[in-house]
DNA sequence: AACAAACTATCACAAGCGTGATATAAAAGT
DNA sequence: ACTTTTATATCACGCTTGTGATAGTTTGTT
């Protein structure tokens, strides 16, 4: 017999309504209350799973690191070796690694913007510090493998120092997807694609 | 005989106290009354030279874009001409052209501060839109101008498209000042200027 | 059937917000 | 000297916020 409501499945569902929220109106309108309508629950049943909104914010944060670091991981695994690829589709991979990462989609566009309204908030909203960091840190990791794995396969120029083109990297595809997501009429996704190809073709070269 | 308050100096003096709310506190705890409180002004005064929150917000952001593109201006100004200059100082110069746009200093990593809350809020705030618009608009204005002068003195490689090279340069630029204002401990100023550096001695080389 | 746990639903409160209205004080213009 | 802007200062209203407290309802267990 299954439970009548599964708590788990309802803390997912209340995250993503937080999250409809965030993408439509911003984090400053994510309230409990307006949280709990798009939810189409009651202050209280919501104030049930999540005592505080800080909790709220935080298990919401939390949950996005898992479901994009969980998206990048299946995506690393997919890829595989890279052994047996051509330079060519080996830069290609990469871009479609790295685009994990980039607004191409509406899933990702959604995630993109609520990543970057969280991080901005965690500037001044203690709460969520860590949180931020850890991303900021996760994705540093994430870049540097990827050029990790070029390198190793003699896809690099030689001579790169890897430290200082992993910030680069990171910083690029920040850049990019931020300014997708505020500028989409300036910067489509498309654009993100082009440059990202035209950056590690340079490193390539 | 001097006036007893100017009124253009009050209204900076109201901006430079909404701009160091800003930057302790993010945009979204810069009310009306916190603003009057760090201007040592009452809130009555305040609402005399600004009715509302929007037009508040609107002078400020505009104020913001004056300063900084004057400071441009004059950056570029002060660059002269570059082709009494070798190679190595005309990356330099470019270097220190685009250093303008990074957290080097207080006064620059204020401003970074600044703009990230302000162009995250105009994504939902349609009171802000076109003047975040016009920043971008003006970014990339700004480091394209960049790139041309460094194409025309012969400085950069052939066979790059500018344009590409324009929205990778201006995302890079935008990525680093959010990296390093989000996260000081991760990225510092000089990390900022070992990217900026490494990224055009790539185009040049 | 009885009990406990989980869940749903309201109410109330203090705090902060933007803003309209208004009153007093100071300066400028005539 | 008188009047008119300009500036400073309060009060009040309606609204939203997070949160504590509490009651009712449903579900699962014994």
């Amino acid at each position: 017999m299954p439970k009548v409501v599964d708590p788990v499945e309802r803390r997912r569902e209340v995250v993503d309504a937080l999250f409809r929220v965030v993408v439509r109106d911003g984090l400053q309108r994510a309230s409990l209350r307006t949280v709990a309508a798009e939810a189409r629950l009651n202050i209280g049943s919501l104030r049930h799973y999540f005592a505080t909104q800080e909790e709220l914010m935080r298990f919401a944060m939390t949950s996005m690191i898992e479901r994009v670091s969980e998206r990048l991981l299946a995506a690393v695994e997919e890829a595989g070796d890279l052994a047996a690829l051509s330079a060519e589709e080996r830069l290609e991979l990469a871009v479609r690694l790295l685009g994990e990462l980039l607004p191409l989609d509406g899933r990702r566009r959604a995630e993109v913007t609520v990543f970057l309204d969280f991080a901005t908030a965690s500037r001044t909203d203690p709460a969520l510090r860590d949180l931020a960091g850890r991303v900021a840190v996760g994705t540093r990791a994430f870049v540097g493998r990827v050029l990790e794995r070029l390198e190793a396969g003699g896809a690099l120029r030689r001579g790169l120092r890897l430290d200082v083109e992993t910030e680069r990297l990171s910083a690029l595809v920040d850049g990019l997807g931020m300014n997708a997501v505020l500028h989409p009429e300036l910067v489509s996704g498309q654009d993100c694609l082009d440059v990202v190809r035209a950056h590690l073709g340079a490193l390539a070269a």
